[in-house]
DNA sequence: CTGTATCCTCTCTGATACTG
DNA sequence: CAGTATCAGAGAGGATACAG
């Protein structure tokens, strides 16, 4: 049982996100989602238009990209720049805090990219032992 | 693996997660996933038995810890340990690829926890000016 | 205590079509 | 090019009841 202040189950450096109703949470759920993780990541490489962007992150849909897109810009994560021209011309990049948030999904990206196959070995083993 | 590449935006440390149906994408939506981080990082302050970690991760359901649960355990991030007794005691813990992910996911929430304020400015900026 | 089974709701997601 | 509008299906998620 936790019954130990001092050490315990409470590491208070990420004692919010536990909380039901904290905002961190929605921030996480954002950044952290399918779509949300793959723009951020793509914008961490250089800034995108929108079309651009949606051929780097392969599968998404305009109306997910535009959501997604829209969500992260209100949390302050990205910046929209719109050009007013004809055609028009609309560039996403990064804030400074979307910057640092991309850099630690990177290393979440990175290490899970470099554990495939010992992920796919767990996932034989456990269908194979538990059909 | 990827090499062939020429450099462009494809930055090939995690050129994969960009293609439609890699399996890192699963991966990363299975760790990233609303209950899955908590879960993850629950775990890595200690094991927990079921009901424990349940009333640590505050507000999930039995029928979503359960799926989670599953579902990381396949993944080979989180051993079940099933102790024939009675009353039944299972306790979950990391493998070490659970806690390196964790540890990932850890960066990520205190970075987001440390920014709470910031993107709430962020929004209400955003809500007051394009209202 | 540790779950599974079921039902039900609601959001997310993806085509498709259309506008500036 | 850069989106928005709309519709419909799939799946997430929750409440409750029940089983080992």
């Amino acid at each position: 049982m936790e019954s130990d202040d001092t050490n315990g189950p409470t590491d208070d450096l990420v004692a919010d996100v536990f909380a039901r109703d904290c905002p961190s949470r929605t921030i996480v759920d954002h950044v952290a989602s399918k779509w949300g993780t793959l723009a951020l990541v793509a914008l961490a490489e250089s800034p995108y238009r929108f079309n651009a962007l949606r051929r780097r992150v392969d599968g998404i849909s305009e109306k997910m990209l535009s959501q997604t897109l829209h969500t992260l810009e209100r949390d302050g994560m990205v910046v929209r720049d719109v050009q007013s021209a004809i055609p028009p011309r609309v560039e996403y990049s990064l804030t400074d805090l979307g910057a640092q948030v991309a850099a630690r999904l990177r290393d979440l990206i990175e290490l899970v990219e470099g554990s495939v196959n010992e992920v796919i070995q767990a996932r034989n083993h456990h269908d194979s032992s538990a059909a």
